[in-house]
DNA sequence: AAATTTGACGTTATAAAATAACATTATTGG
DNA sequence: CCAATAATGTTATTTTATAACGTCAAATTT
């Protein structure tokens, strides 16, 4: 391993008392996801995170085994999937039951993560008034965020 | 080919409207993959449109054609693409300006549109709020819908 | 502790979704 | 008509995701 990834001792007790929540494991493998994941700090793709763990495991991985990890995670609320570009990222606010919702840069990439509870709120009672029964919500909000319109705005 | 899609009249005079607004041309490929999309009246891949297109007009249609296609109708306004199922189906509601929202059951596959004007101005806070000049908004809610729910409580 | 069961990981192959690059044909506007 | 633009055709490739099957490790039971 060419590197050790360093990340905030928070995270790394924050993956621990999620997994343990919900009663499971937090293999070395899942963490090293994980970890890049939080380390980079940017959403990425599957095949992405296959090589920045390929660059520093020093050997191949197979998409399957990252696809395994994210599920994983993505189960035990510490990763959330952005649909709308195929990308991952570590939840910023991992507290129990909640959702997400996100302001995603098209300019920088960024993904900013919201957590709105007048959103939530909104999209329980909607549900709640047709009989729907909501399993999960996608929330994602594509454009430029402050910095970048800024930008684009006064040259 | 086999069979000539009947839809109704409503619907070819909407595409034209719509495609006259944006200046661009309904041209009969557009309007068959449209059509096609109005008919089967539930979400699609791309690769069902396919099947579906080669079937009707007995002739292999390329993957690009019908992205192409979608690209093209999504951008004047017939078409959603549904992230979180990489599906597509007809908007409901055309009108100029609009952003749609998502119930998606995942028993019975159907995508019922909700036109929340609440949900958009909350979105709209938020994103303006922090500066966010939104280009495009995804909302999507995934779980059973009033009938599916009844059944499985029920049965 | 041995046996059994369950969960995690490895390996190979394949499926599903989307796009690139380039050639050809229609349509539109002068 | 001719040039310019838009639409379509063709082939290949890329990107994203999963299936099927085997092995190994952990934990549960006896």
């Amino acid at each position: 391993m060419p590197e050790t990834l360093q990340v905030h001792e928070k995270w790394r007790k924050f993956a621990e008392t999620q997994c343990a929540y919900a009663e499971a494991r937090l293999t070395p493998a899942r963490w090293a996801v994980y970890a890049e994941l939080v380390a980079v700090d940017r959403p990425l793709t599957a095949y992405e995170l296959i090589a920045l763990q390929e660059e520093r495991q020093g050997k191949k991985i197979a998409p399957l085994t990252i696809y395994r990890h994210l599920e994983f995670l993505i189960k035990v609320g510490l990763v959330h999937k952005i649909e709308s570009t195929h990308t991952y990222v570590p939840c910023g606010h991992p507290d129990q039951g909640h959702e997400s919702q996100y302001l995603l840069c098209t300019s920088c990439g960024r993904a900013d993560e919201v957590e709105s509870e007048v959103i939530q709120k909104v999209l329980a009672d909607m549900a709640h008034n047709r009989g729907f029964k909501t399993t999960k919500s996608v929330v994602e909000v594509t454009g430029l965020c402050a910095d970048c319109a800024t930008l684009t705005n006064a040259p």
